[in-house]
DNA sequence: CTTACCTGGATAGCATGACTATCCAATGCG
DNA sequence: CGCATTGGATAGTCATGCTATCCAGGTAAG
């Protein structure tokens, strides 16, 4: 199919199409002339889960860009490949990772860790993510107890057991691996949220007699 | 105090409280003269609560101002004042809520929240939000099983009326009752996904062997 | 006093991110 | 044959969230 016809099949502009192409979010349809080039499925389905985290994850145009340059370094072993993706989906780098209360948190996070026996990096970007947030509801007079993280905690982690990671195809292709484990944390991610939100809608109505 | 030591206090540039304050999200502090105004305690808080939705919860600050605004209309009754507050932190609305698979999809989120009992207004903006991530979803080939939204729901709901919802003071203040549900829904939703993401990695090594 | 420094208020400018528009020469289909 | 389409390149736009500059009135240490 050429450009117009992914264009129209994917409901996304041409011009659009052509800045994902520039950004290296699609690859490079197969050339049939000097100005024609053939596009497939493959690049329909790319283009969805472009839009889809851009749209529903809100995830930046840079960060995709990571994801997928990692998919096509054919050399990175597939964990290696899946590390690099997932670590790339963290917010940017929190301002105060320095500061005597980030390091107080920083330490509650690893005992919870430890704790729970979790595998995760010492590097892992995700740590100081929690900690960062442990310390804004501290200084909004919130903190959060280690009760209710280590509940929170449990319950995640039984539905990613269940649901997220047993769903991804490890051994399959590199590229359906990624697709799955992005979809999961991503669109799973929001579909919670979105189910807290209508919970926490639908207990209030309960607490306040509508 | 100052604007200065607020600022010294806060970490928040001058400029940037000037420009919060043109904003309607920080109330203006009070004038003791032409060119001198005092701002307190409650000042600083709610800067503490604005860095912490914008910098944690990526909040637009048009949003922040709306849900200001609702607490400081005293003639709006504590439920309403929470419920716009609530539909404030939905996302922008989607795109699509008009085509069939988005109707479609909206019918799966109806049934799932008639087979839960939830109370959740017919016209929740929430409702769309969660069609529209069915819609992606089928889209990916991933389609959401009713068993794995069904099991997110119940877990979420436990959650939710364990931690977020029991802990809001209903009957105290109406700028305490909001903050407690806005902190409650953006930053242990935040606190949720960044445990989600740990637990993922956790799993991962586990099962790739790190 | 007085003089250097803050203030609050107003206006304008900037950086980033995600597009969108315009050109252009080379096709290619009818 | 001739005109719409294509790929590629470059530049412009729009929304956000600040940041910078001005200005005149006010404060406060010496």
């Amino acid at each position: 199919m050429r450009i117009s016809q992914l264009s129209a099949a994917s409901g996304v502009p041409i011009p659009t199409i052509k800045y994902y192409l520039r950004e290296g979010l699609l690859p490079q349809g197969e050339q049939t002339a000097a100005t024609r080039a053939e596009y497939d499925e493959a690049h329909l389905r790319r283009l969805r889960l472009i839009r889809a985290l851009l749209e529903v994850g809100r995830v930046p145009v840079a960060t995709i860009a990571k994801i997928i340059a990692a998919v096509e370094d054919e050399d990175m072993p597939v964990h290696t490949m899946l590390g690099t993706a997932h670590y790339a989906l963290a917010s940017p780098a929190e301002p105060s990772p320095g500061d005597a209360e980030h390091v107080r948190a920083r330490e509650r996070v690893e005992a919870l860790i430890a704790g729970l026996g979790w595998d995760v990096k010492p590097e892992a970007p995700t740590r100081d993510e929690l900690a960062e947030i442990l310390v804004r509801l501290d200084q909004l007079g919130m903190p959060a107890t280690d009760e209710r993280l280590r509940d929170y905690a449990d319950v995640t982690m039984r539905l990613v057991s269940e649901y997220d990671m047993a769903l991804i195809p490890f051994h399959g292709p590199r590229e359906t691996a990624v697709e799955t484990l992005v979809i999961g944390t991503v669109l799973y991610g929001k579909a919670f949220d979105v189910l807290r939100r209508l919970a926490q809608e639908s207990e209030s109505a309960r607490i306040l007699g509508t």
